[in-house]
DNA sequence: GGGTCATGTAAGTGGGCTATCACTACGGTA
DNA sequence: TACCGTAGTGATAGCCCACTTACATGACCC
């Protein structure tokens, strides 16, 4: 009999995982991609490897700082993910940057994890070097795509990044609780809503480029 | 020692709460708005009012009956605030209709619960009539002034309360979560935002009134 | 004044969570 | 081969939660 046919671990390791860092972050987002940010908890994440609920502390010292792992690998992801589709939508700029839009929807919905969770308030308080760069450069890549989209600088773009990322994140988290549940089946059908509205987000911003939220 | 002075309850109460089921609701709004939809607890709700974690199940099955009433009113409440909100905007339709995204901004600041609430899986399991009413009604509110705002009809309006709905709530998710603490700090800010995002819908939806979700 | 019943309390059950602690298995190296 | 440090285990403390049960209170009605 060999181990590996009795349990869930791939491979027939017995004690030592090996790669258990890894490993819980990756369970981290599978978790959070099923039960949403609000289930999260170690212990389930530590079930999930069939490892013991202790086993995560040996390589975090606590709760926020696996979160905090997360929320800087789903960043870099994150980024990737809008160059790369930016790169295959084409030439036009405008379409370049609406596609981002389903592209974020899409990643949430199978990784879980967005801006909800890289602005998350517990990793935040921990200073976190590294997933504050990984946020930064997330939201520059945006501006810049935005800025070729516009033609504008970097102020008026900005207004449309912060428009297009809110529009971007409420469909996330509205699909989430069902809002849409009779009208839109599956995530990619509101991916699809999503970039629709950046594109009508940008043709509204072009006709009055000077909108701000000015006044009150 | 007058029993009034010692502790939370106003006017000397002392077994008998006498309109708890309100005060519970209440109570509820108030925790909300506090600490989130996550930190919701039947417990905390009536430790804030001074009374046994056990009273509140003299008043509600369980937790997500008493979520539902919760809900319940924050849709009517809401359906009020978007009716006075666009009564005391003006004659302007497409003001009219931009201008219930602050108001849904500032409602939810203020009261803790919005869409997310009011759409929640928990009470939504529960097919409670009156809350299902609610919802709808407060949908239908949206549509009519997006209505009057496009002067179209009913299937291209959807898509713009849609888009509205959709970005207004998610300014209010990210505020909670701290996305926009350093360029716009208050809720009033935020509410402007999330109006001048609407005013843009309109417009890029004029611009291109047949633009759908349409390919995938 | 006495009974009744809705509405409250105290105490407890069973469960999940974070985090710690003493201990153990194993891989690599002298 | 002996041993040592890393990376696991199991048990447990301390907390919060939803919900239940038995009992207490007092408002109202006769």
């Amino acid at each position: 009999m060999n181990p590996s046919s009795d349990s869930s671990p791939q491979r027939g390791r017995r004690y030592h995982h090996g790669e258990l860092r890894a490993a819980l972050i990756e369970a981290s987002f599978d978790l959070l991609a099923e039960s949403g940010l609000a289930a999260f908890s170690v212990a389930q994440v530590a079930r999930r490897l069939g490892v013991s609920t202790a086993a995560p502390y040996r390589h975090f010292p606590d709760r926020d700082h696996l979160m905090a792992a997360v929320a800087t690998q789903a960043a870099a992801e994150l980024a990737e993910e809008f160059r790369q589709t930016a790169e295959r939508t084409g030439e036009d700029p405008a379409e370049r940057f609406a596609a981002t839009a389903g592209a974020y929807v899409r990643f949430v919905g199978a990784r879980g994890a967005g801006f909800n969770v890289i602005f998350a308030a517990g990793p935040r308080r921990l200073h976190d070097r590294a997933l504050a760069d990984a946020g930064r450069r997330l939201m520059n890549l945006l501006l810049e795509l935005a800025q070729q989209a516009t033609g504008q600088g970097p102020e008026a773009s900005l207004t449309l990044v912060e428009q297009h990322v809110v529009a971007a994140h409420g469909y996330v988290t509205l699909y989430r609780d069902e809002f849409f549940a009779r009208r839109h089946n599956g995530i990619d059908a509101v991916a699809d809503l999503a970039v629709a509205e950046s594109r009508t987000l940008l043709r509204g911003m072009r006709k009055a480029p000077a909108a701000g939220a000015g006044h009150s």
